[in-house]
DNA sequence: CTTGGGTCCTGTGCGC
DNA sequence: TGCGCACAGGACCCAA
């Protein structure tokens, strides 16, 4: 699923066709994804505009001229494709029924203003949808508890040294608790780890402060390199306008258990160890 | 309080 | 080709 860099991809992505216009027609498939969606969403959303498009961790917040706000989470499966009607079926007049074939797991559809249409499509159904006030946006409860975001300014050296201080948690986990800090997921926790020559199984306490220090710049560095990048595209991430992401042809470590380090003079084979559930990859002769 | 495990759901790729 | 199992980008919830 979709990490920090792939939400704001999509994010950026949705922004053309949806910031400033009118939702002309809601469809809502399904009464649920994760949890069950906001009584009347359909309804809600129908005949809206939207006043701006935000990103809050992995969250996609759509701010809408009611006063609402829809929050958005991708889960793992979840994707928002953009189709419009062709230029051949436009001038032959088919305005409503040049959109691709519905496909399985679309589960919401916005057609807006100005002929685009965003289907929120989801297999796994671990996305989630709710409305809720925009001036209580930041208070709702799936966003109240999440911690800075990690490319802005609340986000520091002194904050991660006292938040990593005394835990006795592998330090993998601490990174991809979002109370700690917002967005990171799994590949990003394993990049990020690798750079800092930190290994995932260490406990988060056990990190010289130098050393946590400089995973500030590098949880900065991976984020901001994989924006740059349009996210990664593994089974089904793809960004808003169907274009693959590619920093995943940058991995160092994520998803290569058994390849050879790429750091050079260094003769590692990365390996693969399961914590709580979730795979870790690292280099065993640089990460300690 | 922290920490670990189970859980939700569908799809894909692998070994036999 | 079919079958069963492991695994997948998340994160809530509850037990200890």
């Amino acid at each position: 699923m979709p990490e920090l860099p792939e939400v704001e991809t999509v994010r950026r992505g949705l922004a053309p066709v949806m910031e400033g216009r009118t939702i002309r027609l809601a469809t809502v498939n399904r009464p649920d994804l994760r949890w069950p969606l906001p009584e009347r969403m359909a309804e809600r959303l129908t005949g809206q505009a939207v006043t701006a498009l935000r990103r809050r961790s992995k969250y996609i917040l759509a701010d809408l001229s009611s006063g609402e706000t829809l929050i958005i989470h991708l889960g793992m499966s979840g994707r928002m494709l953009i189709s419009a009607p062709g230029e051949s079926a436009r001038m032959q007049g088919k305005f409503h029924h040049d959109h691709p074939a519905p496909q399985k797991h679309d589960h919401v559809i916005l057609d807006m203003e100005g002929e685009a249409r965003v289907t929120f499509n989801d297999a796994r159904r671990f996305g989630a949808m709710d409305l809720t006030p925009t001036e209580k946006a930041e208070d709702h409860w799936l966003i109240r508890d999440i911690g800075p975001e990690p490319l802005g300014n609340m986000f520091d050296e002194a904050y991660l040294r006292e938040r990593l201080k005394g835990r006795n948690t592998p330090v993998k986990s601490a990174l991809l608790d979002q109370r700690l800090v917002a967005g990171l997921g799994n590949i990003y926790v394993c990049e990020v780890l690798f750079r800092a020559g930190i290994s995932p199984v260490r406990k988060a306490g056990r990190i010289g402060a130098e050393r946590v220090s400089s995973l500030v710049p590098l949880i900065r560095e991976v984020l901001g390199e994989a924006i740059e990048a349009g996210g990664s595209s593994l089974r089904d991430y793809r960004q808003a306008d169907g274009e693959l992401g590619y920093f995943q042809h940058t991995f160092r470590v994520y998803d290569r258990k058994g390849g050879p380090c790429v750091r050079p003079g260094c003769t590692g084979v990365i390996r693969r160890v399961v914590q709580s559930g979730r795979s870790s990859f690292y280099c065993p002769d640089c990460q300690h």
